[in-house]
DNA sequence: GGCCTACTATAAGTAAAGCTTATAGAGGCC
DNA sequence: GGCCTCTATAAGCTTTACTTATAGTAGGCC
């Protein structure tokens, strides 16, 4: 528990004072630049390369002249205090209780669904808001590199660590027929479906795709992967047309949104699986935030469905 | 003299604190995981509250939560934090006295004369030499905005500050002509010259072709402007070719190499002008490498020039 | 509600860090 | 050499940061 992995051997001051001697080219007048005394000067200095471990200034020559690694540092430290001193006014921005910019990736599934309630609830909290729509995989890695704050989507990420995980909704995978056909009822029945009638399928770039693939190796069964698609409408398009069947799910059917379409939905036969959509961020980062945003989601979520 | 642009409101000990408050979730268990006491983290925690004038910590609510700030501030501290712990290992890669990496910029008319010398001098002191040939004014811009850390050209950017400035070379402009045409030996005659035959020109993107052309004017010549070319070899071949005649600097004709080639250098008629070679780098962040280096330049065209 | 547990805040004392004044030594310049 | 300006070291002091001790508070459990 208490691993302590090397305390760092500078803090933001002493790395000031090097740079004050940087500037002014002696210690003198970095002291007088600093409104400090030339001895403290030379102690903080003698500090810092003593917890280094290296010399920093060459004090043979006059004027005083950095070392190989001084000049390193030099760069180095210029730039980490450049960064420090941009922290707090960016925390002050958000007295009036908002955030600067916050970004979070939606999957497509739940675009149509969440993203006018998010963005309002989002533009409460932040003076600027970014949702972007696409798969959860890439999201993840989006997450992951800090170009998202969080996500919504199909992946919990649970091998990662340092990340919170909100579930807001749960459903299950279910047939989308064409009106013409009629739902099967056992496994059998859906094996000789899939024979008769090519299967649409969401891409295996998709977690979606992902699932319902490793489902149908349970079952036995492999149709052939004639046509696959990223979106959901693209898949319901498809059946809509009478270009074959799929398996998908109630919220991927609504986030088409193709009122009137000769389609119907049916239980999938055999043993049910179903998706959890989870938002994920990192942990403790955006305090309540999260919380209060897989609520919104829920709720979002209960009206789109029992309003359908 | 004394300008103090606000002291910074935080060190990286109390950064520290924070962010294992918020990997821990509670200020007892981040005391723990630090080797320090309870009431020691919340006396740092309080500080850096107060000193920023804001709250980071949420507690009302327990486990402890952060705030909007606090979120931010956690983002932003962990980026900082990781920084400064790169940089003792970056600085101890120089211990052997060398530079994991420099970059140098190499005015074109220098490169024959001076990449050997340079990358040997070089490869003693960093591990890695990257030497990049171009026009100065290219160059200027790369070590303003830290691509290179330094350069030798004929620009010492003389309106920024925060640079060092070593001339190592001087030469005056001449006259570089076809073996077959007469030297000018007065403005006049330079000028007839210039009826009769065409002036091969540095471009005007060069800093050598710019100071030509101001030479010119104020000579009251502007012949037309009807070849130009970037680099010194391409003007001492045309002139070679007997294509017309060029204005430029013994280094330029080196540069050129072109042995036995049937031209002939002169005195430029009327008020002598030359051009100042210079290594410029950003103020002493590489200790004595700049003077060494612009030594070291001038001593390698010296025998350049008088191997000749 | 009342009790228990685990947490945080405050107070007072202490140890350590950092700063100041005073002074000695050293390099550059006339 | 003599002078000026710089840096290093020493001794004392101030301030900071930490510790122990203790009081207060939220949440879980009966």
């Amino acid at each position: 528990m208490s691993k302590n992995p090397a305390p760092l051997p500078f803090d933001l001051k002493s790395l000031e004072v090097f740079l004050a001697i940087c500037e002014t080219g002696t210690m003198s007048a970095a002291a007088r630049a600093l409104g400090m005394t030339q001895p403290a000067v030379s102690q903080s200095i003698a500090d810092l390369e003593q917890s280094l471990g290296l010399k920093l200034l060459d004090r043979d020559v006059r004027p005083l002249a950095v070392t190989v690694a001084g000049g390193l540092l030099r760069q180095r430290a210029g730039a980490l205090i450049g960064e420090a001193r941009q922290i707090a006014p960016m925390l002050r921005q958000t007295e009036h209780g908002k955030l600067p910019i916050i970004r979070v990736g939606l999957v497509d599934s739940l675009t149509r669904a969440l993203t006018e309630p998010l963005a309002n609830y989002l533009a409460t909290i932040a003076d600027e808001v970014s949702i972007l729509s696409g798969l959860t995989a890439l999201h993840a890695g989006d997450l992951l590199t800090r170009r998202l704050d969080l996500f919504l989507g199909v992946d919990d990420l649970e091998t990662w660590t340092g990340l919170e995980r909100w579930q807001f909704a749960k459903e299950p995978y279910c047939l989308l027929l064409p009106e013409s056909l009629k739902a099967p009822r056992t496994v059998s029945e859906l094996k000789k479906l899939a024979e008769a009638q090519p299967l649409i399928r969401f891409s295996a770039r998709s977690q979606t795709g992902l699932q319902i693939d490793a489902h149908m190796r349970r079952l036995g069964l492999s149709p052939p992967r004639t046509m696959e698609f990223d979106s959901p409408y693209a898949v319901t398009a498809m059946v809509a047309a009478g270009r074959g069947f799929a398996i998908t799910t109630p919220l991927c059917v609504v986030e088409a949104a193709i009122p009137g379409a000769p389609i119907t939905t049916a239980k999938l036969p055999g043993p049910q699986v179903s998706r959890t959509l989870t938002l994920v961020a990192r942990h403790r980062e955006l305090g309540r935030i999260p919380r209060d945003l897989s609520d919104l989601a829920r709720k979002s979520l209960d009206q789109a469905t029992s309003s359908k």
